[in-house]
DNA sequence: GATGAATGAGACTTCATTCAT
DNA sequence: TATGAATGAAGTCTCATTCAT
């Protein structure tokens, strides 16, 4: 139904000075693109943006989509590495807390860019290498589902897979709706409190009202 | 930073062969959507599915912006004649039946045209009148505020609103995703009881087991 | 090796003024291509000359290539036809007159636009369509072939297919070059004769001085 | 109208490894100009193809033109080379000999490079310095001129420049079409007794059978 | 000398929009 | 009113050429 194009970049710079100028056209276009979104982000004004000639930016990047679509795996690449790293640093056993760090791992991923993320997610076509925009929840819902599945033992779900799926899709669209609106901006505590709240709630058998706040031992019975 | 131009049709047809040719046209350019992505949709494009001039097209829409508008507005409007239809007819008054009501519209909803809903969220640009796209969550989450209010005295949450943004951003998105994967397409069921059973346990005070009026446990059933 | 492009007219013309720009854009391109050299006749410069916009050019040919190939569809169709019409007002039965007839027939042709067919032949890059000024030769060589067939009992040539090679492309060159250069241009008798004389001396047996219906110096006479 | 750039090479490289790289750049256009044709031959790629960066390529070439031309000159001079050391070699002063040793010289020269000649005589604009492509029938009259001219006295024209202007396109555009079309390419005797048959029975007076010292009949044998 | 990064004019082409018929 | 021919600004992309390293 459509063409997919030529994607990869054109040229390994080999100069210092050529990857300063890859690095300008990459960021220019995340620049322009927040700011005028995907439409009217011509490849001329990208270049203008970056402070070098068009002719520059199709020396690296064969096409426009190919220009986005580097983009788009480097901003996909340091949300993946910020969630990443966060759990792997956190790593604990016990449930409530790991719920609570991936909540807290993802709303920083969503920190980090979301402007960009929204155009990227809301305005560029999904065609060809463009659609690994989506590269960024399957590989989520992986780390999630193998992180979930270390718990399993405290989970109340016997198809773990389904529940992956709800909070994968459920979880990161809130927070994105947080802070997309900066509605909920300056208190991204209460956020993850609600959120871990609704992540426990679903995975874990519920704990007796008058003993502990969450009985997570009893929960896993 | 982007110019808002005229929106509204230009001609209110009077004729009912003028109105036939408005929906000919708004109905193509949903196709035409769908099937080749906002940046492929010329108006010359649409206006051949359509059977029309291009000619006539511009007679009844000053802009491509306005065809697009009134098709999201279209879009937008049965999708919330749906969801309001079906919590009208049932309006139960006990949370566990509501809350599959409403998960079940809301399924119902993105059922509609989840390929059309795709297109206008993923790729239309969000400017001017293109942006009420957004009306549809915006007004359902004042429906669901309204209805949940109702049943405040169920609901453990005091801030309703923050409890209601949070539903209204993650079922969504969940019905959202299962819909455009088609990977629960075959069983709404499962999905609905998944989701009625996430929301009851996010909303409500889980009793004791022994003395609750009812068991998250038997709500998962 | 190369991409072959689109190369059919985009929109059949429907109005009389449609069929107008056409023909003023095929004729400019004539102009141009003659003028500047195909390298630099852009597709700008043709609609300049044509007198329309770009965007009325491109209604019509959907590429640079499709254009220039109408261009020299017509040109060969208006020198076949030229060849054609000339062989069958005159179709003569002895050889002596047609040979003078073909030859005269094929320097009319060249004649006809010697300065387009010069630089269709030696500018114009001969893929796709483009190689279609090369079906000018090729149809000619199938009339002459079949002319000389008709003519087989005045021929010594056993083998006709090689001596239709022959002269089909030793006495176009001869022709191209000399209606080329002008130096010739004054005197197309001249031309006429002595090609006439080379043909009929290759073709036919040449009877001894005595015996002979013609002898090949009386035809030079 | 146009305009004629720098198109002599910039220096005179006067090491033998300069020499290597010139000669490398020129061999690499041929090569890049019959593979991809003069449009897609572009200076970057030529360098590429030599193995040498586009700065050295500048160094030497002070134009794409006058990087052409270098090949155009080589080219035309070794064509020539091999025709005039044929006739000199063979200079036999009885006509059919030497109309056979000179078609066959021909043959020879189309045969070096009719690959590269054809892009040169089809693609190449002939602007400039690039019209020395013509350069090679030029000089090729002249020398047949001169040839014929000390064989006047078995000659039956009056108008030499005549008969050469003829023969001088005839007999190379029938050979260029048999090693283009490689329709004669298995057999260069065949084609060159022909083209001897076509060029004696017009430049010779035809003796009567019983007299002269050849009968063109016999010339077909 | 050699390298290859950088340049930018200009090519081809599209498409929202206008307007004569 | 309906048609579709016409428009032209603007977009993507190439390539001959320059110049700092």
């Amino acid at each position: 139904m459509r063409e997919i194009p030529l994607m990869h970049p054109r040229r390994r710079p080999r100069q210092a000075r050529a990857q300063a100028t890859v690095d300008a056209i990459v960021q220019a276009t995340a620049r322009v693109l927040v700011e005028d979104g995907y439409d009217r982000a011509s490849t001329n004004r990208i270049a203008q943006a970056a402070g070098v000639s068009i002719g520059s930016l199709y020396q690296y990047f064969p096409s426009k989509e190919a220009l986005v679509a580097a983009l788009v795996e480097e901003h996909v690449h340091r949300m993946l590495d910020l969630v990443t790293s966060a759990l792997d640093d956190a790593s604990p056993e016990e449930l409530p807390d790991s719920a609570r760090v991936l909540v807290n791992a993802l709303i920083a991923a969503y920190r980090l860019d979301p402007k960009l993320h929204q155009v990227l997610c809301q305005e560029v076509p999904k065609i060809g290498e463009l659609k690994r925009i989506y590269d960024f929840e399957e590989k989520l819902a992986e780390r999630i589902r193998h992180y979930m599945t270390s718990l399993r033992h405290q989970i109340r779900h016997q198809n773990i897979d389904r529940a992956v799926f709800l909070l994968v899709h459920a979880i990161p669209s809130v927070i994105r709706a947080a802070v997309e609106t900066d509605t909920e901006a300056k208190n991204d505590g209460a956020l993850a409190g609600e959120l871990t709240d609704m992540m426990l709630r679903y995975l874990v058998y519920v704990p007796s009202s008058e003993s502990g706040s969450y009985k997570v031992t009893q929960l896993s019975a």
